[in-house]
DNA sequence: CCGACTTTGTGAACAGGTGCACGAGCGGGC
DNA sequence: GCCCGCTCGTGCACCTGTTCACAAAGTCGG
């Protein structure tokens, strides 16, 4: 694939916002199918992923046509899409950087190899963990990286080192040729513009929700 | 300082999107702080945060006006309002629902505690979980919520639940009296507009860079 | 004390995303 | 075969957030 023309070429860019709202869509569709809904309406999408019904028409519809009007859209067939659309045809192989508490907790995370990922590396550079075994892998030395990554074909890294040496990982994973990266370090990451980032901040999130706990219009006293 | 008119009442409101971004202008600022550095230009911290500059004043406008014209910011002085802003200026007792792999994670994630949260509780539907002792604290029942989290103040209540039964755990933790809520578990939950609610989506997070993974210029072949 | 230089604070233009409202198209009942 | 009701697709107005550009305000050297 990917000739001339393939099978890529979206007619107009897909924004942003859709994008991060596709894999909500995917989640109920796939709860629907369960219970062998043949087709959903925006209205049901919406309330199932949280959002307003005329978002999901306009989201849908960046992806072409695939409802129709008076029923709604089918649901085997916008499942098809949009695992198309969010690539999640094949699996994309994963590196698990730094194996603390998190580290190992996203090793055996269930759901993370769910569909569309696979974990291939487990990777730190702390030396007395080396090879020990974890789920079918072990742990692997930091200086092996590139090797790693280009031998297994990692597309993406997850990074769940301390925060200190996170963006010295991220310039190894892109020199590495990792093309996406997922950050759970407490830090902030430069990456070339070509690598995709995206960052899980658990202390920003906490402090976030301090911020409005705090300024609760009132709430009967804390 | 701020003396009658208590200390809440903003001059106009803080957007949601600076909100966002005050926990890492907070980090960036506390790393400057280490390196006994007085003060600070909107240039420097907006490096430092991964912003623009422009974005950098504009968001600390909305604090009041803590900046001196040629100078910069009193590194101090900011870090005491982002402090106060945040309502990071005492402790706010959080309950984490669920002690799966991730759950476990987090009750042992140094950091978490580390300023202005204290984990004052670690529950689970699980009996033969029951008891169990992780950090200075032991897994208490679910069924003891309401009574945990009345007797310990709990504000913040994070779900590590699976999926299935976290909107029952959220409607448990609001009815406790629970006003803010941070969700790890992959399900769209509802709330009251009273409560706060965030989420991080560990499948959702890896989607979106399957998206942009694949609808990559080029990048010299996957 | 003054003038040059630096950096903030903010008005205004711009960009992107949201939601309404409605026309277009499809299915189903009679 | 036709009409009615339902639901999608989308143009448009609104709103939030971003970025630019510049005046205001302060420091520092001489």
């Amino acid at each position: 694939m990917r000739a001339l023309e393939p099978d890529i070429t979206e007619p107009r860019p897909i924004p942003e916002a859709t994008v991060v709202r596709l894999p909500l869509y995917y989640r109920a569709l796939l709860e629907v199918a369960e219970q062998s809904v043949g087709t959903v309406s925006s209205e049901q999408l919406a309330e199932l992923a949280g959002v307003n019904a005329a978002k999901v028409r306009k989201d849908l519809s960046y992806l072409g046509s695939y409802g129709t009007r008076g029923v709604g859209y089918d649901v085997a067939e916008l499942v098809d899409e949009i695992t198309r659309e969010l690539g999640l045809t094949h699996d994309w192989p994963v590196a698990i950087i730094g194996l603390g508490n998190l580290g190992h907790a996203l090793a055996n995370y269930r759901g993370f190899g769910a569909r569309g990922f696979r974990i291939v590396a487990l990777v730190d550079a702390d030396a007395s963990k080396l090879g020990e075994p974890l789920g079918d892998l072990a742990i692997e030395s930091i200086d092996d990286l590139d090797r790693i990554v280009d031998e297994r074909n990692v597309a993406i890294g997850v990074i769940a080192t301390p925060a200190g040496v996170a963006q010295e990982v991220a310039d190894r994973l892109v020199a590495a040729g990792v093309g996406s990266i997922l950050n759970f370090a407490p830090a902030v990451l430069s990456v070339p513009g070509s690598v995709s980032l995206r960052k899980v901040d658990l202390a920003t999130e906490l402090q976030i929700l301090s911020f409005y706990q705090q300024h609760r219009p009132d709430t009967t006293r804390v």
